[in-house]
RNA sequence: GCCCGAGUGGCGGAAUUGGUAUACGCGUUCGACUUAAAAUCGAAUGGAAACUUCCAUAUGGGUUCAAGUCCCAUCUCGGGCACCA
């Protein structure tokens, strides 16, 4: 008998499913379908790791197991190219991203064909590319005519030493993750989209999601719905009024003082003359103060303006003052103080020696305008950065805004030697002076007539977001050059059924929500929501039970573990194994072995002697259901230890061709590779088989016995005998392994049919 | 601090609707095959006791005929948010 060679199988099926291209998959009216993906990855240089094979191998068990069913399916693929790794790269290197990114494609391709994956790979597609990004591009104008992207001068991270802006996460501990310089807020105009016009019904719809309830909630706290006043406040001495927001306008007798953000608009115009200095040297220390810092130190801080406002409700002289727990950026930056109802406004009130009034409540909306407030913000998406997507933007004279024309997408990302960005403060796209000034067809308003004018290009690029916001709607037609996505594959295909993931439970699975509720009502989608489902994997750990990482040299190559010889159906398998999916799990060599050991036996078994007699219906009937029922509710660990099981019974009782056939094709959708060598040998298809529930009923069923909850015996008896309680009770409390608990008298017995269980209370 | 999730043998885990706790796998032990080892095959495996019981699902209470599962409190670990008025 030959041995079982994963390897060489392995080769052998994805040399065949690529040359007949085996999954590509295409719109058949009629046919249910199934439209399944991962969150696509970056192609790091470092391949792929444990994590991706876990989260690519769920969206594969189910494909295959929905394709062994009959139905129509599509699995495609793609890769998040664009970010800062290949541009830090090149930036190190001096080698082109493009180039870069070129080749961890290239690699990570050969990887996931080598754990056979039933991909349609003629669905390929990658950010970074022109012809995809032409179409990011067009997303962002289509945004932009609707005034939902727009320009807002704003606070953000400034380098003084880098002279650049820097995103929340380039910043370690108050310092520039480059030159170590510490990082200062500075006012810029900046590029957002308006994702705060969407907030309502980005919130109601969560509920109607079949997402894990972990997900949702994050996004409801993200959202973050307040419902609350805004109330004017009168300045004295003329300044304008002061409006704040508060969820408490019934507390409003005991405000006794107001608080301003330290970059709250309109400031220089509150503060007094002899206030003016303190005022100043507080705000530019707030500014100064790094993240961390306001995390850290929540000691209360603040400065008097000189200033006093009217409580519109007891009509007093109340003291304003500037204190940065206050946040710019949510409500109007601007609050009411009501120390004795408000722990933080007590915290600073009990500092700075203010007064803190015991007040009655009264009625809501007795002085302020309902009001609904949000703490999601905008969504910032320029970055001073090369290695993005072109925002599709040029300047006239004055500096106003114009979209670049359709009809002139792409906006090729210029190439350039030197990708660092300089003093500027400006990307590395401003050293392409060639690519900088662009002709862009502009309408007279008075006369109508079309006329080029000359402008100058916006060199911000986008936020990889933007990017990854649209891509599950070019995979209905990935290689569309007339629209982004081609009307009715989409409407085929799409909403998405399975969407797995790890990662980005708030940021991405937010915005391409909101893209979907925007692109909706221009009329470009036929549904609302993006997502139906969304499976949401754990991560896998070290065997250490620590994070995997190159630093700590604990990580598992999912390649070594193939070429040592397991192959990819082992790795698949064990991964499916290792716990429920959406749990973390720390890897566990030795339960490798054991999980080729299971593949082995069922080679063993297939490629073995058979038995004549069917002498496996029963078990083989209840695998089928288990196995099936398992996958629909995503419990791959307990699916492969049923059909673990199955092959203990079949080692026991020898198999029938009938048993194997049934085995190869629940095994298929983990172990795809070996178990198309086994239908090959049985000459059989794969199509999900069926169970009978008629052998699943046994003539003779075990009854269980508790005296007070405790299992004191067990009784084989008739099925029928189920259905007459008294005749089983009277039976039951006639045995001997019974009597002897029951001495004391039966207070009652409680009979419970479904679970074949008498319970007797004495 | 707030909001989620989890805690079950030596280890990863199972128990789907409150109903036989510990499926399946790893590890360990014994046996078969072998000159021997590996591989493979078979058996045992929660703890104490000893032929009949008792105790065990983080800890302490509670509800119930019956609790890993429900309720209350506490502890530990993981994740998210973090002065959002």
């Amino acid at each position: 008998m030959e041995r079982y060679e994963p390897l060489k199988i392995e080769q052998k099926w994805q040399k065949k499913w690529e040359e007949t291209e085996a999954f590509k998959a295409t719109e058949v009216k009629g046919q249910p379908k199934v439209m399944l993906a991962e969150m696509f990855p970056y192609p790091s240089g470092a391949g792929l790791h444990v994590g991706h094979v876990r989260n690519f191998t769920i969206v594969d068990v189910l494909t295959r197991f929905f394709r062994q069913q009959g139905l129509n399916v599509m699995r495609p693929f793609g890769y998040d190219t664009f970010g800062l790794p290949a541009e830090n790269y090149a930036i190190k290197t001096g080698t082109a991203p493009q180039e870069v990114t070129a080749v961890n494609i290239t690699n990570f391709r050969k990887q996931a064909k080598k754990l056979g994956y039933a991909i349609d790979w003629s669905r390929e597609i990658n950010t970074s590319d022109p012809e995809y990004y032409r179409w990011t591009q067009w997303c962002f104008l289509q945004l932009f005519k609707k005034g939902l992207a727009y320009q807002k001068e704003s606070y953000q991270w400034w380098c003084p030493e880098d002279q650049t802006v820097l995103a929340n996460e380039q910043v370690e501990n108050g310092k520039c993750w480059r030159c170590g310089h510490e990082v200062e807020k500075k006012k810029m105009k900046q590029w957002f989209f308006k994702i705060t016009e969407y907030a309502d019904e980005l919130l109601d719809e969560i509920d109607n999601l079949e997402w894990p309830e972990k997900i949702k909630t994050m996004q409801k706290n993200w959202i973050g719905k307040s419902v609350g006043a805004e109330i004017d406040f009168e300045v004295e001495g003329g300044a304008p009024k002061i409006k704040v927001f508060t969820t408490r306008p019934d507390t409003i007798l005991g405000a006794t003082f107001l608080v301003l953000a330290p970059e709250y608009v309109g400031l220089e115009y509150i503060v007094s003359e002899d206030c003016k200095d303190a005022v100043a040297k507080y705000k530019a220390a707030a500014l100064k103060k790094s993240e961390i810092e306001r995390q850290e130190n929540k000691e209360k801080t603040g400065v008097f303006t000189g200033a006093y406002a009217i409580n519109p409700a007891t009509k007093e002289k109340i003291p304003i003052y500037v204190a940065d727990y206050v946040l710019a950026g949510y409500g109007t930056g601007a609050i009411m103080a009501v120390p004795a109802y408000d722990e933080r406004d007590r915290e600073f009130a009990e500092k700075l020696d203010l007064p803190i009034v015991e007040a009655e409540l009264i009625d809501r909306d007795a002085y302020g305008t309902p009001k609904v407030t949000y703490r999601m913000r905008d969504w910032l998406i320029s970055r001073q950065r090369y290695w993005g997507c072109p925002i599709p933007i040029a300047y006239d004279k004055d500096g106003n805004p114009h979209a670049i024309s359709e009809d002139q997408l792409p906006v090729m990302l210029p190439e350039v030697k030197d990708y660092k960005p300089d003093k500027s403060g400006r990307s590395a796209l401003a050293k392409a002076k060639d690519w900088l000034t662009v002709e862009i067809p502009v309408k007279d308003p008075k006369t109508g007539e079309v006329h080029m004018k000359k402008m100058t290009r916006e060199t911000d690029t986008l936020d990889g977001y933007a990017c990854s916001s649209w891509y599950l709607w070019r995979y209905a037609s990935p290689r569309d050059d007339k629209a982004a996505w081609d009307e009715k594959a989409i409407s085929y295909w799409e909403p998405l059924d399975y969407y797995c993931g790890g990662d980005h439970a708030v940021a991405h699975l937010l915005y391409i929500r909101f893209w979907c509720k925007f692109f909706a009502d221009e009329g470009y989608l036929p549904f609302r929501e993006p997502i139906k489902r969304l499976l949401y994997n754990g991560y896998i750990n070290a065997p250490d039970g620590k994070k995997m990482s190159k630093s700590k040299g604990n990580v598992i190559d999912p390649l070594d573990v193939i070429n040592d010889g397991y192959g990819a159906d082992t790795l698949r398998t064990y991964e499916m194994f290792i716990g429920p999916y959406d749990m973390d799990a720390a890897w566990d060599t030795r339960s490798v072995g054991g999980v080729y050991r299971f593949l082995n036996r069922c080679y063993n078994l297939c490629f073995g002697n058979t038995s004549k007699v069917d002498k496996n219906v029963v078990v083989r009937n209840k695998t089928i259901k288990k196995v099936t029922e398992d996958i629909h509710r995503y419990s791959f660990n307990t699916a492969v230890a049923a059909l673990m099981e199955y092959v203990n019974e079949l080692y026991k009782n020898g198999a029938s061709k009938e048993d194997l056939m049934v085995l190869a094709k629940l095994l298929k959708p983990f172990a795809p590779h070996l178990a198309s060598e086994m239908l090959e040998k049985l000459d059989s298809d794969d199509e999900w088989p069926k169970w009978d529930e008629k052998y699943l009923v046994a003539d003779t069923v075990e009854l269980v016995v508790q005296v007070n909850g405790k299992l004191r015996a067990k009784f084989e008896i008739e099925v029928d005998d189920l259905e007459d309680e008294e005749k089983l009770t009277e039976m039951v409390l006639a045995d001997e392994r019974v009597k002897k608990y029951t001495e004391k008298g039966v207070k009652k017995t409680i009979f419970v049919k479904k679970n074949k269980l008498i319970n007797i209370v004495v």
